[in-house]
Parts: C-alpha cells; sequence; structure tokens
DNA sequence: AACCACCTTACTTTTACCTTACATTTGCTA
DNA sequence: TAGCAAATGTAAGGTAAAAGTAAGGTGGTT
C-alpha cells in the first residue's frame, strides 16, 4: 500500500475509467479497487461515459484515446464543458502527435498501454494529491477520515456533512486524543459557563456523530463510551 | 502559444531546473524562455540547487535523477523536508524501479530522456495548472463561470454583472474554495477591521450573488451555508 | 430481577439564516 | 453641485435545519 493511512481520503475519491475493450477495463477496475479505491465507474462508450459524469460527479478519470462513439479527446471536451476534476489519458497509439493533443487540451498526464500497473497507481495518486491536497488537518481514522475545517467526514466513499455542534464536539475530543474526557469537559467547551442540563443533549449529539463516523454506529470503534468516566476518541497513532 | 492569456499567470512561476550536463541545462532554460517562462534557475549540484531553493521559493523544479553529488531522489527529500512546490523528475536511465521510485516518493510526474520539447511543456502545464489554480480568478463552476478580473458570471447563456462587493465576497470565498469561511472572516476582509454590524448586509450579498451564479438560487450547489459555521464556495475539484 | 448508565428514536423548540421590500449611500454625469 | 441610477445597507417576517427534550429500550452489573 502507498503512502500508508495518510493518503486514505485519496482512496474516497470516485474513479471512471472508459475504455472499448472490457478486459482492459476489467484489469483497471481491480487495479484500483486492490489499491483501495473504493467508488470505480466503468463505462464502454462516450455516451455513457458523460451520462455517468453528469450523474455521479468523478473526481478523476481514466479516458481511452479509442472509444467506439467518437474519440477520447472529444469526450474530454464535452466533460470539461460543465466539470473540472483531472482526467489520465490512456492510448495504444504511440503516436506523438496524439500524446501531444491530449495533454494540450489541459489533460493531467498521459500513458501509452502497455503500461506497467504500478506507474498508473503512482501517476493516478501524483495527480489527487496535486488536484484535492488537503492541507486541512484530518483526522485519520481507519476506513473513516474528518475535516474539521470543511465539517465532513468521508466514510465508504459517503461524504457526510457535520454541523456546528458536532464540530466542536469532536474538536474537543480531538484536542485529547486517544485519553477520556469528561462530560462536564465536553458540556464547558460547547456550551460554556452554563453548562448544566446538556447531558442528554450531548448524548444525542454523540449518537448523531457515530452515525457519520462509525462504520458499525451500534458497536463504536473510533467514538468509545467510558462507561461512568466520559467518552474517548481512538485515533491512530 | 499554449492555452492563450488564461495560462499567462502560470508562466510567471519561478522554475529551476537541475542538470548536470550543461547543454541539457541551456536546452531547458531556452525551451522555458521560448515558452514565456520569466523566472528560471539552473543548478548542476545537488548543494547548488539547494540552495538555490531555500534563497529563491521555486514554484516548480524539474530534477536530473543523476547529480555528481547524489541522486535527485535524495535531493528531492531535501526538498520536501522545508518546501511543497510540484517536482518533475527527468532521467537518461529507462530503468522502471527508477520510475517508481521517483513517482513513489511523491514526485508529480517522470519523463525519461530523450523527450520531446513540446511534452515537457505541456506536462509542466499540466502541473501547474493543477496546483497553482486558485490564482485562477476564472471560476469554473457547473454550469456557471465566473471571472473575477471582469467581474461578471455566465449561467446559462446570459451575464451577469458582479459588483465590487460582490467580487470581493466570492474572491474571499474562492481563496479558501471548498473550504468553509466563517462570517467574521468574510466580513473582516470585506469592510476591514470595523467589521460588525455588516452580517445582515453580508447576508442580503450572498442573496444576490445567489441570483448571478447558481441555476437554482433558492437551493443552492455552489455557495453553500454551512449552519453557524459559515459559508462555503464549492469548487471542482 | 432490579438497577444504572447510556443508547436511540421521535418529537418540539430554537436559532441562524433566507428573502423581500425598502432606505440610504455612493459615484457618475450633466 | 444637483440629480440620478446603481450599489449597498437595514429591517422584518418567514422557514428549514439544527439543537434540545423526553421517553422507551438495551445491556451489563450486582
Amino acid at each position: 500500500m502507498m503512502d500508508g493511512h495518510r493518503a486514505d481520503f485519496l482512496r474516497e475519491k470516485k474513479i471512471i475509467v472508459v475504455d472499448d475493450e472490457p478486459k482492459v477495463l476489467e484489469m483497471i477496475e481491480s487495479l484500483l479497487l486492490d489499491e483501495g479505491f473504493c467508488t470505480v465507474f466503468k463505462a464502454a462508450t462516450q455516451h455513457e461515459a458523460l451520462d455517468l459524469c453528469t450523474l455521479n460527479k468523478p473526481d478523476f478519470a481514466i479516458l481511452d484515446v479509442m472509444l467506439p462513439d467518437g474519440d477520447g479527446f472529444s469526450l474530454f471536451k464535452a466533460i470539461r464543458k460543465s466539470m473540472n476534476f483531472p482526467v489520465l489519458f490512456l492510448t495504444a497509439k504511440d503516436q506523438p502527435e496524439d500524446l501531444l493533443e491530449g495533454l494540450g487540451l489541459g489533460a493531467d498526464d498521459y500513458m501509452v498501454k502497455p503500461f506497467l500497473p504500478r506507474e498508473l497507481i503512482l501517476r493516478i495518486f501524483a495527480i489527487l494529491r496535486r488536484s484535492y491536497k488537503a492541507d486541512d488537518p484530518l483526522i485519520v481514522l481507519q476506513g473513516c477520515t474528518i475535516d474539521l475545517n470543511k465539517a465532513i467526514s468521508c466514510r465508504g466513499g459517503r461524504t457526510f456533512p457535520l454541523t456546528a455542534k458536532e464540530v466542536k464536539i469532536l474538536s474537543t475530543l480531538y484536542s485529547s486524543a486517544n485519553r477520556i474526557v469528561t462530560i462536564d469537559t465536553i458540556c464547558n467547551s460547547v456550551w460554556g459557563d452554563n453548562r448544566y442540563g446538556y447531558e442528554n443533549s450531548l448524548m444525542a449529539h454523540i449518537c448523531r456523530i457515530r452515525e457519520k463516523i462509525e462504520i458499525n454506529p451500534s458497536s463504536p470503534s473510533f467514538l468509545i463510551t467510558v462507561k461512568g468516566l466520559g467518552y474517548r476518541l481512538n485515533v491512530s497513532p
């Protein structure tokens, strides 16, 4: 695995692969899934690809230049009319003009088939890193990332918005990550001086937070209850 | 000239080229200057390169893997300790391990010598575009483009003029694109030190901006309210 | 089994924000 | 510098999402 857990949030990105050869499509898909990407769309034609893009708003595209209904370049132009995610071109033809046309249009990278699978993965990461660089401090859990500045959590390819109170509670817990934080401490940090009477409200918030960050909210593995003492946010070291 | 005036600001970026062969150094430099780049630094050794980087803070680097005092990879690691500009590796050796090592370290691109000059230029632009897109005063949303220089937004074939305050607000939001910007931050940036009491005014501006950029202003998809936290301008990616 | 601490859900209340219409200010032009 | 239009600011009623509440449920402990 590349980059370890630090690049987890990049693997949440939705990728679309467009190629007319089913074999190539399968190969790239399994390559991506093996690498830990959760959401991979496949299309064999330009038409299909455009529909998928408008519907699913992918974060990255791998486009073959040869397609049954028009070339990848025209697909690229069509996409760029309304979307701006990064694109890597793939081609069997080793023609310099092709390569230059692809990059000239504004593509992010260009690879010639056959390619080293590893090189494709590394180039994808290079592009994703630059395109989606997280200059925000991320809370990285195993299978979930939380961005408190953006007020979102990402889990299993889905993004959940966090509310103001949820952000406040999480940031309180995170400031004492892996340590028990008492209910009183949390209430004090969230509701200030007049903090009494909010215990149940806090409980409801914890419940709602778990829905957004836990893989199995009813048996939490990140936001842990320590009975009689408080809560603890487990963050991988 | 590539991309016309839209990419002009990318040519302002400072580029450093590191190669032990003076000929290659000269060749790349003149290539870059011909393309319109104004600032090109040259270094032949790792040591020289590091000094130039710390002094001039370049925006992009082209590193040869073979250097007299250590390889390009160790130079890359040294640079990344304190700086984070994008890097393209260049190598004469066509060894897969080399390529994979370079990209694996976190480089942005990798080219094998000899290369097509045009391809190098195009790849440089691809990387610069992604890395420094925030400087681009043209905001491309899905179905709407905003030109902050011209102070207009285009949507559904119609062009809307933007007022001074609207431009200021949008540019504040865009400089933290995709991230939550607090109302206080926006007010501070628009009205300066004495910013209190303008919250409602800001609200009215937000409302007017949405009329000009959103397809459906009452359920916005670009300029998002994050209740209790602030506003966010959704830009893809 | 009864207790306790906490979970969970559905519901109510609150609040922050939207929206509209109108008032005021600004800056341009005659 | 007076008049005008455009831009900006203000106020108030309306609204939906978020926060808070309450009540029944769960599971471990004594």
